[in-house]
DNA sequence: ATGGCCAATATGATTGGA
């Protein structure tokens, strides 16, 4: 079982790039985000052929989230439980029935956040304690449980090109850190810890400054596994060579590999 | 040379991203 995570920044404008790369590596899930279309322009054709069912939660211009899959939804629930005031376009859950029972799936586009002292900073921690809370009851249930995306965290000085300069950024300071810390310690493991300590894994390299060139580059894409799929964990890989192509995504996708 | 980009929108300036 192979899933996936990938920001493509518009899902019209990476249709070829993310087709490409599906057919190449056929991911079983694909979590999406900022795929920056409403549902109806979603172009579903292009994944219907590759053999993919699709659970879309769109947004007009910005957010938007997706999950690809090649088994059946069983369930789809668009939106993070917490606040009904929330019309941003950052959360779906997908469930399916596997042979080891059912497994729940979430694509997560977290809050930027910046700039930080801002009621967008505030958005952000109100995100991450209703996602720990979302988190905490999934878990209670003890099936296979995967929460894989965007979290805009950078959760360690490993993970980020040149700490120093992101201290005051929403992405690293420390309050993020520690509500990302708070989701691990509910027992869920950022799966590229699991297999690596290196660092410059990057995700991320913005789009200015020859930022990629350079590799100054982020860790913020995370995929999230409960304890036992923590314990089928095979491989994490990601797909750097994808910020080098023609018009790419700022990000790059990831996937985790999970013994069947 | 310490700045350099990109996407969506009734669109040519603004907003958001990170």
């Amino acid at each position: 079982m192979r899933i996936a995570t990938w920001n493509v920044n518009s899902i019209r404008q990476r249709l070829d790039h993310l087709t490409a790369w599906l057919a190449e590596r056929q991911p079983d899930i694909v979590c999406l985000q900022e795929i920056k279309c409403q549902d109806d322009a979603f172009p579903r054709q292009a994944f219907e052929a590759l053999g993919y069912n699709l659970a879309v939660h769109g947004q007009k211009t910005f957010n938007g989230v997706a999950i690809l899959s090649k088994l059946k939804f069983d369930e789809v629930t668009p939106g993070l439980p917490g606040d009904d005031g929330d019309d941003h376009a950052r959360f779906i859950e997908a469930a399916f029935s596997t042979s080891s029972g059912v497994l729940r799936v979430a694509s997560l586009y977290l809050p930027n956040g910046n700039p930080a002292g801002t009621e967008k900073y505030s958005y952000k921690i109100k995100w991450m304690n209703r996602l720990s809370h979302y988190a905490s009851e999934r878990l209670k249930l003890e099936e296979p449980l995967i929460l894989a995306g965007d979290y805009n965290v950078i959760p360690t000085p490993a993970d980020v090109h040149n700490p120093a300069a992101w201290v005051n950024d929403a992405l690293f300071l420390p309050q993020t850190r520690e509500k990302f810390r708070a989701l691990e310690s509910l027992g869920l493991t950022d799966a590229i810890r699991a297999v690596s300590d290196d660092d410059k894994l990057y995700t991320f390299w913005d789009y200015q400054a020859g930022a990629f060139q350079k590799d100054h580059g982020i860790r913020i894409d995370h995929v999230l596994a409960c304890p036992r799929m923590t314990d089928r964990l095979q491989a994490v890989e990601i797909f750097r060579k994808a910020r080098a192509l023609e018009k790419p995504s700022d990000h790059v996708p990831v996937i985790a590999t999970f013994e069947d």
